[in-house]
RNA sequence: GGAGGGGUGCCCGAGUGGCUAAAGGGGACGGGCUGUAAACCCGUUGGCUAUGCCUACGUUGGUUCGAAUCCAACCCCCUCCA
């Protein structure tokens, strides 16, 4: 889709935000003509978002940029419930208390990427708790229910997959597109909203709520969906060895978050320059034209560019001068994460098998000790040889630390107190 | 409510009395090669105070010298019928 008039739908194009959209020209001239308000809907099931959701939450940051005004949707309501596009099995439910902590966790992430206010383009979040907890069930069919057609329900992906592989799907989780859809057209009624974006598995949920909104009176709403982001080589985004990549600082530092992006496969780079980062266009392709080992350069910018947006220009600056110590020139870098050890237990003599577990290295004794055969442990870059060996007063370095390797990426260090 | 099928490790899936901490695959992790990349090759993949002990094949009991495997009850899922 090219040749767009309005600045959002250029910039969404050229950095191949698109996947799918209800009525390109539609929301083209709308966008071009006046300020438009659009929304994506989080879920509340942790406490935090993960890099899963950052094209969407980037593409509120363009939107609020090209001059129009983002909502928050938390899924205050619908988490309740619980989403079975993509799951497997049903979730496990939340209690009220887990989704409000969750709701306060994610909301810190949002503060970085967009400007809340009043004013005519500022955010706002709003949770959709508010309208869904006081439905009354019998005015909710009889408003809604009849202008639902279950046929076109079980056509959905989401429900279609779970009856083809004959997994279980409750009527719980079967009425959650219709909370969703019914999100849509009270945005609408309450804030004028008239667009929803959101991953590409989001669509037919997406769809059913503008089809929610002509049948109930001819609200026009309009649909626009990211493409889903794999890996070059076709994994999954997001996942490292230590878990999915959070977006809070106090579940994923901003060490470990330069570190995830300055892994990215060669073959990503430019598409995630484009998706990431707010470089201009021409830069990117500069980058993402360099050769062999040069290209490591445009990942160190992406790098930077990634953690200075989610977590602050110093923080990207520690993190990448703690890798540039640390795989460059193999010295010790303060900033690597960092686990207290009381000093006595040091004194005493600490296991190395207990030190990785305590380092959050190793899970158990059992895999630090194959680790240790299969020669993937270091303590202050010296391999280890013998699991029986102990860790002391002895072995803390002129900085005061002992510093665990697993791997050659993974470093913590362990400190005395 | 009735009839039939099914519930195995992170996931898929084999296994129908001892040789089973459970084949095979995927994923994940480590090593090698590299550029902190991909691809490829090799290894590992329940826990522990470890020549042994403990926990584990939906749950709880039972049969047996011995059970993932046999029996009973229960829970859950799927299909068809009412």
């Amino acid at each position: 889709m090219t040749g767009f008039q309005s600045a959002f739908l250029k910039t969404l194009s050229e950095r191949n935000y698109i996947h799918q959209c209800s009525d390109p020209e539609g929301l083209d001239a709308l966008l071009d003509k006046e300020t438009v308000t659009a929304y994506i809907g989080f879920d509340c099931t942790a406490k935090s978002l993960h890099v899963g959701s950052l094209v969407q939450i980037m593409m509120l940051r363009h939107l609020q940029r090209s001059g129009h005004r983002p909502i928050v949707l938390m899924g205050g309501g619908t988490t309740r419930v619980g989403d079975p596009t993509g799951k497997d099995e049903s979730r496990k439910m939340l209690t009220a208390d887990e989704i409000s902590d969750n709701k306060a966790g994610i909301r810190q992430v949002f503060e970085a990427f967009l400007t809340f206010g009043d004013g005519p383009s500022d955010a706002i979040m709003i949770d959709n708790a508010d309208w869904l907890l006081g439905l009354q069930y019998v005015d909710f069919l009889r408003e809604i229910g009849r202008h639902v057609s279950v046929n076109q329900m079980i056509q959905r992906d989401s429900v279609r997959l779970r009856l083809e592989r004959e997994q279980h799907l409750s009527f719980l989780e079967f009425n959650y597109m219709l909370l969703q859809a019914y999100d849509f057209v009270e945005l609408n009624r309450r804030t004028g909203c008239r667009l929803q974006m959101g991953g590409s598995d989001q669509w037919g949920n997406i769809l059913s709520g503008v089809d929610l909104g002509r049948r109930l009176g001819g609200a026009d709403l309009f649909a626009l969906t990211t493409p889903l982001i794999t890996l070059a080589s076709g994994a999954k985004m997001g996942k490292t060895a230590s878990g999915a990549v959070w977006l809070n600082a106090d579940m994923k530092s901003p060490y470990e978050y330069w570190q995830f992006w300055r892994n990215t496969e060669d073959a990503d780079v430019g598409r995630f320059l484009k998706l990431f980062t707010e470089l201009p266009l021409d830069e990117i392709a500069r980058l993402e034209a360099l050769d062999g080992s040069e290209i490591n350069e445009a990942k160190k910018i992406l790098a930077n560019e990634a953690t200075t947006m989610l977590h602050g220009a110093d923080a990207a600056a520690e993190a990448s001068e703690a890798a540039r110590k640390t795989f460059e020139e193999g010295a010790l870098a303060e900033a690597l994460p960092t686990v207290e050890v009381p000093r006595a237990d040091l004194e005493a003599g600490l296991g190395v098998l207990a030190a990785f577990v305590l380092a959050d290295l190793a899970k158990s004794n059992g895999e630090a000790r194959r680790q240790v055969r299969g020669g993937g442990l270091k303590v202050n870059d010296v391999a280890v040889s013998d699991e029986r060996a102990t860790l002391g007063a002895g072995d803390l370095t002129a900085d005061g630390v002992i510093k665990l390797s697993l791997g050659k990426k993974r470093h913590v260090l362990l400190k005395a107190k």
